[in-house]
DNA sequence: TCCTTTGTTCTATTTTTAATATAACAGATT
DNA sequence: AATCTGTTATATTAAAAATAGAACAAAGGA
C-alpha cells in the first residue's frame, strides 16, 4: 500500500494519510482482516513522526473502518450493514453536493459523477 | 440569511461560513445577482472578525460562487455550464464516496443518499 | 524465559494556521 | 463632502499540527 504525502498541501498530513488508506482499502489493495503496519514502521516509510500515523489511525477507528487493538496492531473490519453511520456520511456528503449544485450542475449530472467515481473505485 | 457559527467546532469559522452560504444559495434564500452584507456589517452581526469574513468570501469566489467587485462588494454568480469545475468537484467526491464504500453500502444506497439530499436542497 | 515489538502515555518544543485587533489607504457610492 | 467599500499592512494571541524523545506495560515470537 503505497501512500504519497504532499507537504505543501492545506490537507494535514494525518488526514492525507486516513483518505489515502480509505482510498486503498475501497480499491482493495487492502481487505479486510489484513493488518496495517505498525506506527513506527509506517512513520519511518512516510518519513513522518510516529504520533502523524497515530493520530490518523484513530481517526479512522473513530470513523469504523479500522480496529486498534491496546499493545498488539491495527486491523481492517468487516463492514458492518448495521452500522452505516449514515449520519455523519450524510453530513459530509451535504457541502459537495451544494457546491455542486449551487455551480449550476443538474441532478442527472452529479448522479453520473458519483456512479463514475463509485466504477473507478470498484473496478480492480 | 442567518448563519450560526459554532465556535467549538473543528471546522474553522471562515469554512463554517462558507459552507453555510453555499448551502443557502442552493436552497434559494440567495439568487444570482444578489449582493452579500458587507465584510464589516455581516462580521459584526455574527460576532466574528472581518478578516475572517473576508477570508471567506475569498474561498467562494475561488470556487466560482461569487465575484468581488473591489472595492465595491460580492454578488453571487450565475451558474456558468462551461464552467463545471468538475477537477475540483471529482475530489471533493471522491473521499465520501470511498469512505461509505469502505463501510460497506452498494451503490445504490448511495446513489439513494444522494438524491436525497438533493431533493432536500432543492425544495423550497 | 528473554527479547523485541506493540500501542500508550507523557512532556516538550517548533511550526503553521486561525482569529483577532488596529490602522490606514483609495476607489465607490450616496 | 462624507460614508462605505474591499484592500493592505502590521501585530498579537490562540489553537492546531507536527516533531522529538522518553518511558511504560502488555503482546508475541524465539
Amino acid at each position: 500500500m503505497i501512500i504519497q504525502i504532499e507537504p505543501l498541501s492545506d490537507i494535514p498530513i494525518y488526514t492525507q494519510i486516513t483518505n489515502q488508506m480509505i482510498e486503498g482499502i475501497a480499491r482493495g489493495y487492502m481487505k479486510p482482516g489484513d493488518s496495517l503496519p505498525s506506527v513506527r514502521t509506517f512513520a519511518a516509510d512516510l518519513g513522518v513522526n510516529m504520533h502523524t500515523v497515530n493520530k490518523s489511525y484513530h481517526e479512522l477507528e473513530k470513523k469504523g473502518i479500522i480496529s486498534i487493538i491496546p499493545k498488539s496492531g491495527a486491523i481492517i473490519n468487516s463492514p458492518d450493514k448495521t452500522e452505516m453511520h449514515i449520519k455523519r456520511i450524510t453530513e459530509e456528503f451535504k457541502p459537495v453536493i451544494a457546491e455542486a449544485l449551487v455551480l449550476g450542475w443538474e441532478k442527472e449530472q452529479i448522479q453520473e459523477l458519483v456512479m463514475s467515481i463509485m466504477i473507478d473505485l470498484k473496478k480492480e
